[in-house]
DNA sequence: TGTACATCAGTGAACGCGCGTTCACTGATGTAC
DNA sequence: TGTACATCAGTGAACGCGCGTTCACTGATGTAC
């Protein structure tokens, strides 16, 4: 693992890192894969022993967003815990949390123009990640009347697109308007009218 | 207007839609201003006559999306017409339909990484697009009780970002998840319990 | 424990390419008189 | 109506650059005996 010497030792994941570091830097037209190489101390042949070109080492960039992304979510849903409705919350603010923290695996993940049919690594992590807002969904409506439930696909895409516009729109330095409030604040306020007109919680005050 | 002889008539215009022609074929990293030269006809040093560079044409390309999208999504609300709830779901569906038919406009508008500060006129058509959405969503809300009436900023973030990211998630080839229904219906049935949760539509079925 | 050798993971130089931009120029147009 | 001339909107060639990728190579590592 030492990284003087002829053989660098884990090159591969120095490489993902170097993507993700120029990726949330520069946006993903400002990685180069000779900037990626630059970056792990190696010459500008080396990635190609790793990776089959650029489109595949930020595709393995994405894949393992959606894979600590998947974690995240699972740890902040908790199994539910303490209750459905705050274990839903939580998973709200993990989301945007993780935009945040992991801006270079975010867009990798949601900006990078890639074509998922080429992949199926990266469209099965991708999957698991709506399984998983899936199943949060379905928690949390479960003791509704069936009449009254929701579909929990449906119900997740929601919830899964207002937060992704929330981050796109209101969380980066996009042209689009400037957020009347914190970003984690309006996503949480408008899960929380969401829900409402679900009846997964009582008609409160105004929001 | 002739495009035959020396001067163009009317280059400027030409390469901003050579522009969102190419932007919508290939995304924004796949523009080139040798390309657009080329798609009007023109040598590679005529742009420079319009634009001080890649960046500015860029950004009339998004200028005029924004002017576009508050000129349809106006016409959509039609003053609130037949009634604030129709017309505001008119909003909706033209949202998705102009990023559907004017994909170049939408990707130089949203995802084309524009630093918004430096262009005055850009921010301005932004905020007018805005300011049409909050219009809207005060129309909308005008009959509530003052108490139970939501901030109509907030409220037309909530919806914008959801749209949004419906457009994103779902109305393109992004890994990120398959559509349960197409993009139109998730959006307007989002819609439809937001709404719900404001106490604008009853409490009717289940989505 | 030593040695021979296959395999692996790097190097360094080079390639062809297309990019954004600049330059001195020139043909077309509009205007003053 | 003609003519001189300023201005404008193009050209064409060139620049320096950095990119993605390939190639023959070489140093390091692991394994069989």
């Amino acid at each position: 693992m030492g990284k003087q010497g002829y053989h660098h030792g884990n090159l591969r994941q120095a490489l993902v890192d170097a993507t993700l570091r120029l990726i949330a830097e520069k946006g993903p037209q400002g990685f180069t894969m000779a900037e990626a190489a630059k970056l792990a101390e190696v010459s500008t042949a080396a990635p190609y022993r790793h990776f089959s070109g650029r489109e595949a080492l930020i595709a393995e960039a994405a894949r393992q967003g959606f894979e600590i992304f998947v974690t995240r979510i699972e740890a902040a849903f908790d199994a539910g815990r303490p209750d459905p409705l705050a274990a839903f919350m939580a998973i709200a603010r993990s989301y945007l949390a993780f935009a945040r923290s992991n801006a270079g695996h975010y867009v990798a993940m949601f900006e990078s123009g890639l074509t998922p049919g080429t992949n199926p690594e990266l469209a099965d992590a991708a999957g698991r990640a709506q399984a998983v807002l899936t199943r949060a969904a379905a928690a949390l409506s479960a003791h509704l009347p069936v009449e009254r439930r929701p579909s929990a696909v449906l119900f997740a895409a929601h919830v899964w697109a207002m937060s992704h516009g929330v981050v796109e729109l209101y969380a980066r330095g996009a042209p689009a308007a400037r957020a009347p409030m914190p970003p984690e604040d309006l996503l949480e306020s408008g899960i929380r009218v969401y829900l409402r007109g679900l009846g997964l919680i009582p008609p409160d005050s105004a929001p």
